[in-house]
DNA sequence: TTGAAAGCGCTAACAT
DNA sequence: ATGTTAGCGCTTTCAA
C-alpha cells in the first residue's frame, strides 16, 4: 500500500482513513459505499476510524470517479410564486431522501438560453426544470441533448389541441403536471351552477400557446353550458395585475363571476371589487386556483382549486431518479387531483 | 503530448479540444480561465475548437483539481417563509452571478447535527445558513469548523443582554441580521403615538434566547413609554397559529392595538378579530412584520415593517466571498434599514 | 508563450 | 475478502 501524509491542514482522505485501519484504499471505498464484500471485523475497524478522523467523502471526487450519480440541479423561473416555491420544496425534499445533493439555479426572465449548460456543475449533471412559465419552458428546450431530465409542466401530454404548434414532446415522458384544464373547467361549473351567467376569467401569463390549460378548461365549461365566451383579461402573476386587470372590468354590474389564474390575481381582484363598491359574494363571486397558504385566511376567504405542488415535486424526481437508475417497476408517487375548495369568496348569483 | 480517443458517447474533455486544437491540455487550461499567458491567435483556435465541439468545462474536475471555489450551498430550514424564501433569493442572485453555482439543502425540524456535514459536497464547501430560527441556528452550530461560512441570523452581534446564555459569536463576524429590535420598538411606538393604551404582541418562535429581538423591541418602546409589559403571546409561523393565539384574548375590548412577529401571524389575528366582531382598525389595530407580498392587498391592507430580505441575502454572499477570496476591500452591498409601511389595518384608539 | 508531469479523492475493473 | 492499477477532467507546479 503506498505511504501517504498524514492530513495536514486539509481534512481526512479516503487514504488517511486506509492508513490508520491498516486496510487498503478499496476497502475503504467499499465500506463507504456499503458494498458487501468487506468482513464484518474489517467493516467495524474502518467505520471506527472514519469516525475518530472525522472522514467525510468527497461527493466531487465520488462523481468525477464514476460513481452513482447523487445530484441534480433544478432549474426553476421565479421562486416568489408559490407554485414553483412548493414545487420546489418537493423535488428538494424527493432528491434530498434518496441522497442526492441538490442545486438550483435561477433563470432571469431574459437570461440566454445558451448560458444554461454553463448552469450544470458537468455535462451529463441531471436537471429538473420547473416549467410552468415561458422562462422554464425556453430552459426546457435548450438544454443539451446529453442531460437527464425530468420537467414539471403545465400542459398534458395527451392534449387533444389540434394546433401543430401546440405539439411538443421535446421532454419526452419524463413530465409531470397538474390537470389545470379539468380543474379550471371544474370551477368554472361550479360557478355557473350557482346561478351565474357568465364567468370572466383572469388569465395568468403561460407557457403554452397559444392558449393555456386554465384557459382552455374555462372555455370548455363555457362552452358545454351554452355560453358566450368573453375575452380572458389578461394578467400577471402579482395582485397589482389583478387589481388593473379587471378594474374596468368591474364597473359592468352584470359580471358577477370572476374565475382566476392564481390567488395572487384574485386577491388584485378582490381588492378592486372592494374599490368599485362591489361585495364579495353577495353581487361577485371571486374563485382563485393554486391554493396558497394565505387564502384561506384572507378577508373573504378565498374559494381556490388546490393544487398538489410538492406531491407533484416529489413526482418529478422520482421520475428523474427511474431514469438514472432503471429499477425493476417505474414508481412515481402519486399526487392528488386538483379539487376545489370552497370558502366565503363564491355565492350564488345576484337575483 | 499523449494521444487521447475522441469523444464516444462522453462529452468533449479538455484533451479533445486541445487535441482538435492542436494544444496542448493546458493552453486550453488557460484559455478556459482567461489567463493571460496565450497568444492570441492560439486563444481565437482554441475557442473556435470549444465552440465546434461544445466543450464545457466540468466544474467538479475543476474544483477537485483545487481550482478556485465556485459554489457554495444554502442550508436554510423553511423556505416556505416569506423571510427564508426571499432572502435564498438573494444569496442566489448574488452567488449565480459572481458565477458560483448554488446548492440548497432544507433543514428538518428534526434532521440530527450529525448529518450536517454530509450534506455538503465536499470538506471544506463553502456554507451560506438562513439562521432566522432554531434549526438553522443549530445547523450552524453542528458545522464542522474547516467550513467557511457567513449567515443571516436574527439577532444582533452587539447585543446588550447580560445573559450569558445568550452571548453566541460561533458565527464570528460572518453574519448580516436586520435589525429586528429597533423596527419592533419603531412599530410599537408608532401604535402608542396613535393614543393606545398598551400594545399586545404575538410572538415567531425564534432562535434565541431567551428573549428574541422583536420581542424585546416590543419592550423596549413599552418600557420607554411607562407602559406595563403583558406577557407576549406564542404564536407559531402560520396564519392559524395567530389565529388561535389571539382568539381569547380578543374578547377583552380593552385590547386595541396587536404587534404581530410577521404577516401571517396578522392574518390570522384579523380573521380572529372579524369572527370576534371587532372592527379593525376602528376598534382594534393590527400591524405585521416581513411585509410578504399579499399584505399591501388584504383587506384591510396591512400596516407592517418591510423587512429587505433579498438584500440581506446578497450581502450574506458578499461576506462569505471575500472570506473566500480576500481582496482590497471588503464589499458588502448595503441593505435597507426595516421601514414601517403604514396602510389601512392601523389606526387612532377608540375613543 | 507553451508543454509535460503530478495529483486532487475517489470508483471501477482486474488482480490475488 | 482484500489489494493493485488505471483513470475521471481538470489545475497546479515546474520545464522548456
Amino acid at each position: 500500500m503506498p505511504a501517504r501524509d498524514a492530513p495536514r491542514g486539509r481534512s481526512a482522505s479516503i487514504w488517511d482513513v486506509a492508513r490508520a485501519a491498516g486496510v487498503s484504499q478499496q476497502t475503504v471505498s467499499r465500506v463507504i459505499n456499503g458494498k458487501t464484500r468487506v468482513s464484518e471485523e474489517t467493516r467495524a475497524k474502518v467505520q471506527q476510524v472514519i469516525a475518530e478522523l472525522g472522514y467525510r467523502p468527497n461527493r466531487l471526487a465520488q462523481a468525477l470517479a464514476g460513481g452513482p450519480v447523487r445530484s441534480v440541479t433544478v432549474l426553476t423561473s421565479d421562486t416568489a410564486l408559490y407554485g414553483a416555491a412548493a414545487t420546489l420544496r418537493g423535488m428538494e425534499e424527493a432528491a434530498r431522501t434518496a441522497g442526492f445533493s441538490v442545486g438550483i439555479s435561477v433563470l432571469d426572465r431574459d437570461s440566454p438560453q445558451s448560458d444554461i449548460a454553463l448552469r450544470l456543475s458537468r455535462p451529463g449533471e441531471p436537471v429538473m426544470v420547473i416549467a410552468f412559465d415561458d422562462a422554464g419552458r425556453r430552459a426546457l428546450h435548450a438544454l443539451p441533448p446529453d442531460v437527464p431530465v425530468a420537467a414539471a409542466v403545465e400542459r398534458r401530454a395527451d392534449d387533444d389541441s389540434n394546433n401543430a404548434d401546440d405539439i411538443d414532446d421535446a421532454g419526452g415522458p419524463w413530465q409531470v403536471w397538474l390537470d389545470d384544464r379539468a380543474a379550471a373547467a371544474h370551477a368554472t361549473r361550479y360557478l355557473l351552477g350557482l346561478g351565474h351567467r357568465c364567468v370572466h376569467y383572469v388569465a395568468i401569463p403561460s407557457s403554452t400557446s397559444p392558449l393555456p390549460q386554465r384557459t382552455r378548461g374555462w372555455q370548455d365549461a363555457l362552452r358545454g353550458a351554452g355560453r358566450p365566451l368573453p375575452e380572458p383579461l389578461q394578467g400577471g402573476w402579482t395582485p397589482r395585475s389583478g387589481f388593473l386587470a379587471v378594474r374596468s372590468l368591474l364597473t359592468d354590474r352584470s359580471v358577477t363571476a370572476i374565475l382566476c389564474g392564481n390567488d395572487d390575481l384574485a386577491l388584485g381582484v378582490m381588492r378592486a371589487a372592494r374599490e368599485a363598491g362591489r361585495d364579495i359574494p353577495g353581487d361577485l363571486s371571486v374563485v382563485g386556483f393554486d391554493d396558497s397558504p394565505p387564502s384561506a385566511y384572507l378577508n373573504p376567504s378565498l374559494t381556490t382549486v388546490r393544487l398538489d405542488f410538492e406531491a407533484l415535486g416529489r413526482a418529478c424526481f422520482a421520475l428523474l431518479h427511474h431514469r438514472l437508475a432503471p429499477r425493476t417497476a417505474l414508481a412515481v408517487p402519486a399526487w392528488s387531483e386538483p379539487e376545489l375548495i370552497v370558502r366565503e369568496s363564491s355565492g350564488p348569483a345576484p337575483a
